[in-house]
DNA sequence: ATTTAGAATTAGAATGATTCTAAGTGTATT
DNA sequence: AATACACTTAGAATCATTCTAATTCTAAAT
């Protein structure tokens, strides 16, 4: 029986596990929830099949079509977010604080990197008029400090 | 027989065109000749399939494993770039000019928008000490003013 | 408690994009 | 003419992702 009179907009189902996130209540299942937490504790952007090998050590039989279903329902929901640095795997990263990513192009590495102060593309580019802006995303490649320091 | 009296460093072959981009003399064959020139002839940011069908008119005969082909060639000499803005297929633009891209999240088209004012990302980003930046992909998501005027 | 409806999960097939392979062709130098 | 080598090709192979159909699970209705 649910806790107030009315129900969740969103249906839950399995354990009903909830999530605090930006103010609002989402509930996820067993399996949603595992993935978020696998992505919440790495700070390395892993691919799909990563986060299969983190969520495998926890349920051994979760299959990589669930992964991928429950970071579509993830992302979806806002909870987690798709980053495109390549060609080849998608990755994916828990950290909703506005952050950029920095592509370290010898060893692959993806470091999240924070706002020293405030950005607004339109006032760096000339977008058509009319245009409405609702997220940016920037990835900044090169050369991370440590394979710097071998060569 | 080559005109000056050591060889270029680049093997030509096949016709033997050049093209003098960004103060370097790059020899090109023709099918790699025909693969910029209809990239430099569009504004769309085209798939490698939409090239192999817009060089058929020219060369019926071409196939999609020679455009990946020369689109490689042409994207590591620095002729062209590469560009990724949503999983699956990936897109292409010759406008060397600084600029960022602007992706319509309805329509799917991709806009090129360049700088109002100098930008460098070391200032609004934290990057850990050593860091080395080559180059930044910047992508701004949103409605275009031509669908935010049908909604 | 049983039934029912609908969402979640699964394995495996299917799709789509890209890369690889091996053979063939062409061009330039020997 | 012979050789070497880059370019091109078709098709196979690979990789990432999505789809499909069957199954399981949960919550609500009976």
């Amino acid at each position: 029986m649910p806790p107030s009179s009315t129900r969740s907009p969103a249906k839950a189902s399995g354990l009903d596990c909830r999530l605090a996130v930006l103010g609002a209540d989402v509930r996820l299942t067993p399996h949603r929830r595992e993935v978020f937490d696998v992505l919440a504790a790495s700070t390395d952007h892993p691919t799909a099949y990563d986060i299969l090998d983190r969520v495998k050590s926890r349920s051994p039989h979760i299959s990589l079509a669930t992964v991928y279903n429950c970071l579509e329902h993830l992302t979806s929901h806002g909870l987690i977010k798709l980053v495109h640095l390549e060609r080849g795997q998608s990755r994916y990263c828990a950290n909703l604080h506005e952050h950029v990513h920095f592509h370290c192009e010898t060893c692959g590495k993806v470091i999240d990197a924070h706002p020293a102060t405030d950005f607004d593309p339109a006032k760096f580019w000339n977008l058509p008029k009319g245009t409405k802006v609702t997220h940016t995303d920037l990835a900044i490649h090169g050369t991370c400090s440590a394979c710097a320091a071998k060569s």
